[in-house]
DNA sequence: ATTATCTATAGATCTATAGATAATGC
DNA sequence: ATTATCTATAGATCTATAGATAATGC
């Protein structure tokens, strides 16, 4: 805590290194199989040290694991609320805000598989990331819905639960996430075709969704 | 095989019946956690018997799963395409296939999740599933294209691919199921609020993905 | 005689910890 | 002297099978 920073540049190097490598060998593990299908002697041969040095640095799995999700699911939620674009019309404004959730997803294509996994499997850990997320989430969102209060009596946008649309927006970007895959497989697509499927879907999704508010 | 059908009824009844309350109590437990995360002993316990009488009947818990689980897939593939509405309106008939595909999750809200996750977790078993009901799902999703081209034609129905469409209906169905625990833990609902929701949800998916379609 | 059910156990995990050794900092 | 890393192991699973016993059908 109160310690020196760094003291010498090699070691903390090293150190240091190990511990970020397990970390991050974790996470990918983690956004892959999910907290249960990952054996913490998997992360250790992966991240390329001995078992005990994992619960040397993190104690315990669950741990490990909670420091990641936690980071990871409010992201992911905070992602979908913030949006710097005021003054923008309403249209525009809500556009911005799926392109910026799909590719926040883009880059941890895993994390919707997880976070809806994880929630389903132990709702236990809901709590801590209501605690964390909620007020920012309900203040965001509060904002958001009267814009869209507003849009709808200006006739642009039909009568539509705010609840609804952020529903809408949520299932076509992060079912897209959580069954590629699976499609990837099916269709046989090497990384290229996933890479344009994927942009492809990203345009489709923002024109549904905007598409299916017109009055 | 070429045995009697039924010869005692008492006796035939209790064996069927334990052979049975194992495949129920399987397919309960594998569609709230998935394959791995459900261990055989706990089958045996939830279903009155001992662990070595699901081996017995079932040999492994791998040929347990796939027939419960290549089943069920099935069902939730084919019902996206089963459409018995021929001559009615391109959009009461995609309003239908939208309801049943719906209702049918209803029914098995774990399914979406456990197919998901079984296919990522093991795309070995896509496969399978593919040889079942790709056949099918071509022809049916021909004839479906052929109708959704006409509509476009006519200028009732914008540019999109049939792909897009299945995409949008599929992702907002099937995710209200994936997340439907988690929001109903998060606002927690009792069963009544949560009947309420799935109803109202329903009904807004429906319109949300006609509306989408509009020129 | 056959089919259903149980007890017991082998062998393969997996998490967590204790305690030894190696590397680094003062 | 402290921090990083390893070896070894306890104790708790979990799947699958062998072999005993109980129930049923002929």
């Amino acid at each position: 805590m109160a310690k020196n920073v760094i003291n010498s540049p090699e070691m903390q190097e090293t150190s240091r290194n190990m511990e970020q490598v397990i970390l991050e060998t974790a996470e990918r593990l983690f956004l892959e199989r999910g907290y249960a299908l990952v054996s913490i002697s998997e992360i250790a041969r992966e991240a390329g040290c001995n078992q005990a040095l994992v619960h040397y640095y993190y104690r315990t799995k669950e741990t490990l694991f909670q420091r990641i999700f936690q980071q990871k699911a409010r992201a992911f939620i905070s992602g979908l609320f913030t949006s710097d674009h005021a003054g923008e019309p309403f249209a525009v404004q809500l556009g911005r805000i799926i392109e910026r959730h799909f590719s926040m997803m883009a880059a941890s294509p895993g994390l919707p598989w997880l976070i809806v996994s994880e929630l389903r499997l132990h709702p236990e850990r809901i709590a801590a990331i209501k605690e964390q997320v909620g007020e920012e989430m309900l203040s965001a969102a509060g904002r958001f819905e009267a814009l869209l209060k507003a849009e709808i009596a200006a006739g642009r946008v039909r009568q539509i639960e705010l609840f609804d649309l952020l529903m809408t927006v949520v299932s076509l970007n992060a079912f897209f996430f959580i069954a590629e895959p699976v499609f990837t497989r099916v269709l046989d697509m090497d990384p290229a075709q996933v890479e344009s499927f994927v942009q492809q879907r990203k345009k489709q999704i923002t024109e549904t969704a905007l598409n299916s508010l017109r009055p």
